[in-house]
DNA sequence: TCGAAATAGTCCGAATAGAACTAGACCGGA
DNA sequence: TCCGGTCTAGTTCTATTCGGACTATTTCGA
């Protein structure tokens, strides 16, 4: 109980916390939620949301209920408890710590010299098309979403993702004329 | 031996293999390479450094060498091998998958309506400071190595980093204007 | 009626993070 | 001279995270 004062519990643990602010919920419905929501800049196996869901439980953070079902399986709900929403406005106001980036893209381009020009250039062309993919569909849900109240958050974290690949799309062009035009 | 030519490395594994392209190095040495150059876009924890080193000897992509030294501890060197140079090659050559983006920002700032206005404002300035400061160490970086050729590569991951922590500030800077303006 | 898809969840191993720890040699100051 | 700090060099341990395989049940379409 007390435990839920003291342990410190990891930024993923938050992320299923704070999914419930959204109300009651079963791990397959945060799965799928997680998919259609943080994919973009949080994505917890769905392993580890079942996992964090016994351990918010065990912290007294949430609660849990069988709810059995006639025509699918039975499933357990979760719901946020006071102390869950206490410690979850605790962590959202604690200052972020550095930001961990990684990129296999990356790497390989700083290993560019290892690679024959042609390779190296269709490293570079086949980001610019995933980035402006990944454009594409953001630009969709926000189309989807647009207008709408609930989601203002949401969009923010959204135009944060399109300023994201706008800039990946940019700099790829910028790459590109460097590469072709360096010592051709 | 011929594991090296069947066995399925995780992408650290390479970051490794790549920097020993540098020369013959110590994980003590490759931890510091790290730190200098990969850092921004794949930080192995240096226990991890040691371990891929372990594994590239095993699977006879690197080999080992003992070195005492009188004036400091004792080392080991490692040296890339040409079959290490191939399965590098392989890697570099292949598509990087889907990259999995990752920030404790965007986590609080999606569950932003759990917090109060003044809290979220200082949660977006204090992630445009600490993008103005990242901005403002690649810059350095960025004079320091300017022209060099040998930094051909290295260059365009910096420029990369240079042009996401751009598109950071702006998008704070409009994320500020709407929380500012938006029901005030 | 067969198989695919949706619902609901478990289990396991490998990869990663990150802190603490060992240990030798150096160097500067009290 | 002794003490602490720093650099070199590496190990160990735990917790976290990832990702795939696996078990079930029910529904729905061909």
């Amino acid at each position: 109980m007390g435990s839920a004062e003291t342990e410190r519990l990891p930024n993923s643990s938050f992320a299923v916390l704070g999914m419930l602010t959204f109300g009651e919920a079963s791990g397959y419905d945060l799965v799928k939620l997680a998919e259609r929501s943080l994919e973009f800049f949080w994505a917890p196996a769905k392993s580890q949301i079942y996992s964090e869901l016994r351990r918010l439980v065990a912290a007294g953070l949430a609660t849990e209920r069988e709810v059995e079902q006639a025509d699918r399986p039975d499933k357990r709900l979760y719901r946020i408890t006071p102390a869950g929403e206490r410690a979850l406005r605790r962590w959202l106001e604690e200052r972020p710590e550095h930001e961990p980036f990684k990129s296999e893209f990356l790497l390989k381009l700083f290993f560019g010299h290892q690679m024959s020009r042609e390779r190296l250039l269709a490293l570079v062309e086949g980001h610019r098309r995933d980035s402006q993919e990944a454009l594409e569909r953001l630009r969709e849900i926000g189309a989807q979403i647009d207008g709408d109240p609930r989601f203002r958050s949401a969009r923010l974290t959204l135009e944060y993702g399109i300023a994201h690949f706008r800039a990946n799309v940019s700099w790829c062009d910028r790459a590109l004329r460097t590469l072709k035009g360096g010592e051709g």
